[in-house]
DNA sequence: GTCGCTGCAAAGTATTTGCATAGCC
DNA sequence: GGCTATGCAAATACTTTGCAGCGAC
């Protein structure tokens, strides 16, 4: 459960990596965050634009879009690409990785963590500067498995 | 380097993949999987598209989608998803890794295994039914990384 | 001959861009 | 006050769908 003392706290970090950036505190960006927390769950733009337009009628989807490429780049989300349908944003910090069913389509959390290290190593020794990895596995999902 | 005995070896094995599917073994299929073959890397639907339609020039781009698809579950390419860009397939048998460059969009493969049982058990245990995984590392390329 | 596959055109969805204004620092 | 971030509208990029005709089996 998030109260409001925890977003207080949430939004002193966010605004200090903002401006350790060089970039604004803005309300739109503030929102944003909270939002993304209190959903605790991979969310596409659009849903983060329903949610948060709530609490701030005009905000755009552009806006969205901007300020989550901006969260990735400040680790506060992690991009999850699919490859059908648009990406999710994750707010999760803890490591987890992702299950893709190729039927329904849904994403489901996997609370496992993997061993990356070999291959963000193997990124490092062909000049590349990694930073971060992430894991999906694929397949069917529990319900679509069952009705077959 | 691949031969015209190659091509024809594997055009067997496409046709009998797709026959034992109850599919049918038709001209833009059997080109779309000899360019990828030939290609040996990952590339765009429009990309296959360009490349086959010099052989079969009335070649269609939903028709590539739909091969693609099938080839997917054929398991003769891997659908590697980035979160910008288009989805890139990826014909390339042995098992190998993603790193994607966060500034210039580059896919570079890792030559590299990830023991990925764990997460697959995670995902039987959870009542899924994995039948793969991919892992994408993510940063900056080696020259993005130098030009900072 | 049947039924799945293809091509064409069109629609749909996801995301990005251009530009004028608002508002943080 | 300067310069970044935002909102709006429009454009673009990618992918899917509908449907009529062709061709594998």
């Amino acid at each position: 459960m998030t109260s409001a003392t925890d977003s207080r706290a949430h939004d002193a970090e966010v605004s200090a990596a903002l401006r350790a950036r060089g970039g604004r505190v803005t309300s739109q960006r503030l929102i944003l965050h909270r939002a993304l927390r209190e959903l605790d769950r991979h969310a596409t733009a659009e849903e983060l634009l329903r949610v948060a337009s709530e609490r701030l009628p005009n905000l755009s989807l552009p806006t969205v879009y901007a300020t989550l490429e901006l969260f990735e780049e400040l680790g506060v989300v992690r991009r999850v690409a699919v490859g059908s349908g648009p990406v999710l944003w994750d707010p999760r910090p803890e490591p987890h990785q992702h299950f893709a069913c190729r039927r329904c389509g849904r994403i489901l959390d996997l609370d496992v963590r993997v061993r990356a290290g070999a291959a963000i190593e193997a990124a490092r020794a062909a000049g590349h500067a990694p930073d971060g990895a992430q894991l999906l596995v694929m397949g069917l999902c529990d319900a679509c498995s069952r009705d077959t």
